[in-house]
RNA sequence: GGGGGCGUGGUGUAGUGGUCAAACAUGCGGCCCUGUCAAGGCCGAGACCGCGGGUUCAACUCCCGUCGCUCCCGCCA
């Protein structure tokens, strides 16, 4: 017999089915059990007069809450039943793994165990259908990246994660032994989708993981996270990446709304909205004005960088006045980043860079990159870089470069504000910090 | 790396110097109930209050140390 999806029972008044699930709910009475059983796509009661079976009965006594089974039986209607009118009625029972929940489950979510635990325990925490609705959120909202890159010619990479010299800072990498050598995890594809650019590939992305071993204890950092990609070549500035990026994210939102907007209402208690394009636009001098008015107090060591109340301050400050959730804050100074960006021709002091915040969170960070090979090389020497461990990325830029830029995001962060989740380890499959490494 | 908070039955909490050989809810086990539906009723098992030391006549409760978790800052996505 084939599987009937338990939205579908509906349909299938007076028919025999096979289900699958988990048991959510036993009601086992002196007459009569009541089984509440739960798949991806709703719960259905399954009732049984014991008298009738006495040994199904029996088998069905034994069971403990979250077992997987198999049931067979007639689907009724019966209006009495609260759970959609409708009941099946046990005829036969296979018990693919029975368990005892160490975890209470919907609907029983005020007593929720505390994060750690629920942690020990993600996959039976992952079976709560709010915390699978997220990776279905994920899943749509890549599926949508992808398909706006795909159709803007965009080519889908995959580069190295282990890596034979630090790139950048290197302060934040993890070693690996690697034969006779060292290794380190990649912190970011940054120097592979330039070099996609030398190589004339135009316009790239990649959505991948990326390692960091910044000892970070807060609700939105992990050791492992997937970061998703883009870099684009023949731009004027900074600003071609920010309009390829709002539309890119307005559409990816877009896709997510139409497929999911409902439930996240229903299980999650957010309203998703699809963000307006253009988002508004702050350079980092009208940032510290506007901060200024806001009577927020930037600690003066700053010089010219955000902290997070202050990205949060901004973010409530866009959404109030133009009632998005996004807002680019522009041309940072050179000296709070890296020596690749570009700087403006007539104030280099400035970065042609962005970050993205997305309800006063940093989700992404991008620039128009330096693709010049001289200047290049001289704005790592003044950040205090020596030449030969980054010799082989300068190298990509002596033969002919393309103008370009791009940015790197945070997926689960991503996931994070759109959901308004209250922390990021509900945004990640598995995570990953300083102290977790399982399962 | 710096700072704050927390650590009591399986889970979530209450208790903040003696009345606590620890309470409540939920879960678990048993019994009762011919249809339940966040079922209900009765009974029961389950924690020496993270660990070590100290103060005190007396510590779950105060102090010190330690471990764990958590949040914030730093760093970033």
């Amino acid at each position: 017999m084939e599987r009937t999806l338990i939205k579908d029972l509906k349909g299938k008044i007076g028919q025999q089915v096979k289900i699958h699930g988990w048991l959510q709910i036993l009601r086992d009475q002196k007459s009569m059990q009541f089984l509440v059983l739960r798949d991806r796509t709703g719960l259905v009661q399954a009732a049984l007069w014991k008298k009738g079976n006495p040994e199904l009965a029996e088998k069905v006594s034994a069971l403990g809450t979250e077992s997987a089974l198999t049931l067979i039986g007639t689907v009724v209607e019966n209006e009495v039943v609260k759970l959609g009118g409708i009941e099946m009625q046990l005829e036969s029972l296979k018990v693919e793994g029975n368990a005892e929940a160490p975890l209470p489950f919907e609907p029983f979510g005020d007593t929720l165990p505390d994060q750690d635990y629920r942690l020990d325990w993600r996959y039976l925490d992952l079976r709560r259908e709010r915390n699978r609705l997220i990776f279905e959120v994920q899943t749509t909202l890549e599926a949508a990246m992808r398909a706006y890159w795909v159709q803007h010619d965009f080519i889908e990479m995959h580069s190295p994660k282990m890596m034979g010299a630090p790139s950048e800072s290197g302060a934040e990498l993890f070693e690996i032994k690697y034969f006779e050598r060292t290794a380190y995890l990649a912190q970011s594809p940054q120097f592979y989708k330039q070099m996609a650019m030398a190589a004339g590939y135009e316009n790239v992305f990649e959505i991948g993981p990326v390692f960091r071993a910044d000892p970070s204890f807060t609700s939105r950092h992990m050791t492992e996270f997937t970061g998703v990609d883009t870099e684009i070549s023949w731009i004027d500035d900074h600003d071609d990446v920010m309009k390829f990026m709002e539309k890119w994210l307005a559409y990816s939102y877009q896709a997510v709304k139409d497929k999911h907007y409902q439930q996240i209402k229903d299980l999650l208690g957010t309203e998703l909205v699809v963000p307006a394009v253009p988002f508004p636009r702050m350079t980092m001098a009208e940032a510290y004005q506007i901060l200024k008015r806001l009577d927020y107090k930037l600690p003066p060591e700053k010089k010219g960088d955000l902290d997070p109340g202050a990205e949060r301050a901004l973010g409530n400050y866009v959404k109030e006045k133009y009632g998005n959730d996004f807002v680019f804050v522009t041309d940072w100074p050179a000296t709070v980043r890296p020596f690749y960006h570009m700087r403006h021709e007539d104030n280099p002091a400035l970065t042609k860079s962005f970050d993205l915040l997305g309800r006063g969170l940093e989700i992404t960070t991008g620039a128009q990159r330096e693709h010049r090979y001289e200047v290049l090389a001289a704005q790592a020497i003044e950040k205090g870089l020596t030449l030969p461990p980054i010799q082989n990325y300068l190298n990509y830029f002596k033969y002919g470069c393309p103008p370009h830029g791009g940015f790197g995001l945070g997926l689960s962060r991503l996931l994070m504000i759109m959901l308004d989740l209250p922390n990021i380890r509900e945004a990640v499959y598995l995570f990953r910090g300083p102290n977790r490494l399982e399962p």
